[in-house]
DNA sequence: CGATACTGTAATGATTAATATTACAGTAAG
DNA sequence: CTTACTGTAATATTAATCATTACAGTATCG
């Protein structure tokens, strides 16, 4: 699975804590344990549609734009990670029936997989990661 | 998604489709556009599941060991890839709350994630991906 | 105004993972 | 006892991921 996904869940999580302030990209990148570039990759992402804000100059950073229940993993995993499950196949051999047919086989068994897989993420949105974030949170 | 898994699938098909005789490491590779090393060890997972039956030496090389519907797509799946859709988060920050938790909650989502799409995996067996394969064909 | 603190993004470099290749021991057939 | 295979380890090559640097753009504040 992309890194990019849990990036994504990761950040907003973070931000969904800090609903009042702007949230720097060197803030999470702490967080998260990445650098501050690939932060602002991903949220760059999530902002072009519409899940947060962000602000440039003093004081700016990231923020919530929506409820959190209104953002769901399956809304994130398209953004960060369509396709991730398709299994890159190597040009096989179209002389024989297995090569030349296998790849668009795989395909849409694939595409089958990855909408079912929608389903269950569609489950949990962000409020629902945050409460378990706080549940198992650690004394 | 791993790659084994699909060239998994690829030789277990081809072997479905000569089910009397022995079929090589490079014959199947050559179908699947991959070295003969990589077939053999692959291959050799799924003979130590039983799937498959080998033999060494002069007419040795691979062949279906079952029924065609007694292995399905999460069979293969299970043996080459579990653990797959886990995304490897980087060590993240343990003083912050999400920091520190974000990394077990999104394991056992994960957990849950491929549960269900095993549940979708199960309705391929080999025997389909066969007949997919031979409707595919392109005359 | 100019200094400071941010985002946005491209370009490059470093690290790691995936894959191919080589090498060779072991086994069975003829 | 030679030939044709599997089995597996070791190494080399290629590709993907990620960090880092660099710098332009924008907002705030004094």
């Amino acid at each position: 699975m992309n890194s990019d996904f849990t990036l994504a869940i990761h950040s907003l999580t973070l931000l969904a804590l800090q609903p009042d302030r702007m949230s720097t990209s060197e803030y999470i990148a702490e967080s998260a344990g990445v650098h501050p570039v690939r932060i602002r990759k991903v949220l760059s992402l999530l902002k072009k549609n519409g899940f947060i804000i962000s602000k440039e100059g003093t004081g700016g950073g990231f923020i919530f734009a929506l409820d959190l229940d209104q953002v769901n993993l399956w809304n994130i995993y398209q953004i960060t990670s369509e396709g991730a499950l398709q299994p890159k196949c190597t040009e096989s051999n179209g002389q024989c029936i297995v090569g030349a047919n296998m790849k668009s086989v795989l395909f849409s068994i694939f595409m089958g997989a990855e909408a079912h897989l929608g389903e269950y993420l569609k489950e949990y949105t962000i409020k629902e990661v945050v409460e378990l974030v706080k549940q198992t949170e650690t004394y």
